[in-house]
DNA sequence: ATGGTGGCTGGGCCA
């Protein structure tokens, strides 16, 4: 069982790129962020012509989660399950995807320390460690992807000298992240990938692709159940390549067993 | 270089 996730940064943009990476990568479900775009004109269809049913929660101009799965998706939740209180924006839905728990989030951003929507971020991640809380277990098979706009480490930066008195590096950020994963939770990517500077996300500006200058604040986080059934997980950069890329690009894991029953 | 690029939009915000 492929699972992915993806930053696509406005899916009406990006929609070429999706449909071509999907079907060259045939993932078994994958989150994206960032469609940008209401209920309304999310391409279902699209996706139902490729084998995928879908589940997606826009708001319009900006954020905008989905989750579309070939393995089966039900169950779905839009925003924070209750009680929770809920979101004022589309960041979150969650859906059961062949016997897996499986949540598409976008972190907010944060802007700046100094900012209110830092302050947001913050109370954002508290409440998504409350989200796992209610759809599962800590010994449940979960798996939340997403942009989390998280640097773990300095590992996951190019250069944190960089990064003094910003967004994405500071300590209460990592905190809420190592809390997350406290409440059992396991970057899959970096439990398998050891090696410091991969990233998942450049900027556009200032060839920061060309330069390596990039971020790891894209992840896959499974429950402790799923780990020892984590056969891969990689990081697609050649998506940032070519024509009209997001600024994000794919992670996956791949899971053993569990999906091919449902594949005839 | 107080810049740069890209995606909303339809001027300026957001990332």
């Amino acid at each position: 069982m492929l699972i992915a996730t993806w930053n696509v940064n406005s899916l009406k943009a990006r929609l070429e790129r999706v449909t071509q990476w999907v079907n060259e990568n045939q993932p078994d479900v994958l989150c994206m962020q960032e469609t940008k775009m209401k209920d309304a004109v999310f391409p279902a269809l699209t996706f139902a012509e490729m084998g995928y049913e879908s589940a997606h929660f826009g708001q319009g101009q900006w954020n905008g989660v989905a989750i579309i799965s070939k393995v089966g998706l039900t169950d779905v939740v839009t925003n924070f399950a209750e009680p929770i209180a809920p979101d004022h924006e589309a960041r979150i839905i969650s859906a059961t995807c062949n016997g897996v728990k499986v949540v598409s989030v976008y972190v907010p951003n944060g802007r700046s320390l100094e900012d209110d929507h830092y302050k947001y971020k913050l109370e954002w991640m508290k409440k998504l460690k409350q989200h796992a809380d209610a759809i599962a277990k800590p010994s449940g098979r979960l798996v939340i992807g997403g942009d989390f706009n998280i640097a773990p480490t300095d590992d996951d930066v190019w250069d944190v000298t960089k990064f003094e008195g910003a967004t994405h590096v500071s300590a209460p950020e990592r905190e809420a992240f190592a809390d997350l994963c406290a409440w059992g939770l396991t970057d899959v990517f970096r439990q398998l990938h050891p090696e410091p500077k991969v990233f998942s996300w450049w900027d556009y500006r200032n060839g920061s692709f060309h330069k390596g200058e990039g971020m790891r604040i894209d992840f896959l986080l499974a429950t402790k159940s799923l780990l020892g059934e984590v056969e891969a997980s990689g990081i697609d950069r050649n998506a940032r390549k070519g024509e009209k890329p997001s600024d994000h690009v794919p992670v996956t894991i791949t899971l053993k067993n569990i999906s091919t029953k449902l594949k005839k």
